[in-house]
DNA sequence: CAATAATTTATAATGATTCTAAAGTAGTGT
DNA sequence: ACACTACTTTAGAATCATTATAAATTATTG
């Protein structure tokens, strides 16, 4: 459990005041040794599930965490139509999703070996390669 | 053009009977020289735009193409949560998405180096790998 | 403390997708 | 053709995630 000047400090950057509610969320996604994925339903129920004096409602919830997507501290996810996830694991890295449980997976940058794009795009930049890979129950 | 008969097929072997409405959308999917990327939305204009007698409903387009898509005749990709894509090109291969244009434009299989996946995950066997290259006007 | 600015919240609005139930159309047997 | 049945289309409702709104609450400043 770290000093509560980090999340502070986290909120403050994102051009977010420190308040009850942001720093309850700010600590449940960055007070763990391990970064993770998460929906917003997921995060909300985790909140739920703190029974803090008050609620936090899904506004904030939102608000809060767009900020920090914002400012790079949380990755968006998109497998399909139906989840959004979010990653506190900001590093460039890739993902198994396993379609059986709905799961992410981290796959490290040093765990894919260098992606070889051969096309070009004229006048184009790339801002990112995302490699996902759906894995599934395989008997 | 090809024969009618292609497409009536290609509705009945995905289960649906050839009605005027899903033969309009299958020749508008499938009868063209090359393969391309469309949404929900953006077909639905391209049935507007030919002026037939009587329009199709949303839940129709709704229906054949998640027919076509459960038969394999179209892939789903998904790039963020807000846009949900379509792809009538149905071979192994990934994307470029132009962040700019919002356009998405094939990667062949054959255009992208080997992707060594290290990591092992027991008890699951990997049905797919897609890698999608994020660009941007480079100026 | 008074005045002001920022925040939270409940609720409404939006948009994509799916569901429903009624009306329309096609296929079958006579 | 006619009756009967099965399938299809459609408008509109329902659902669900997300964003917007506007009033009530809380914090900050002078
Ligand atoms: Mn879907
Ligand atoms: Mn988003
Ligand atoms: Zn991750
Ligand atoms: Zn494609």
């Amino acid at each position: 459990m770290s000093n509560n000047s980090v999340f502070i400090e986290k909120l403050r950057s994102s051009g977010l005041r420190p308040t009850r509610q942001r720093l309850q969320i700010c600590k449940l996604l960055f007070d763990r040794q391990n970064t993770f994925h998460f929906s917003i339903q997921g995060l909300s129920k985790m909140i739920v599930n703190q029974h803090k004096e008050k609620k936090v409602s899904l506004a904030t919830v939102y608000n809060t965490i767009n900020a920090f997507k914002q400012k790079g501290y949380l990755k968006e996810i998109s497998i399909n139509s139906d989840k959004t996830y979010f990653d506190t694991n900001t590093s460039n890295h890739h993902h198994f999703f396993n379609e059986s449980t709905n799961e992410l997976i981290d796959l490290d940058n040093s765990e894919v070996g260098k992606i070889d794009i051969r096309k070009k795009i004229p006048g184009k930049k790339i801002n990112s390669i995302e490699v996902i890979v759906k894995i599934a129950n395989s008997n």
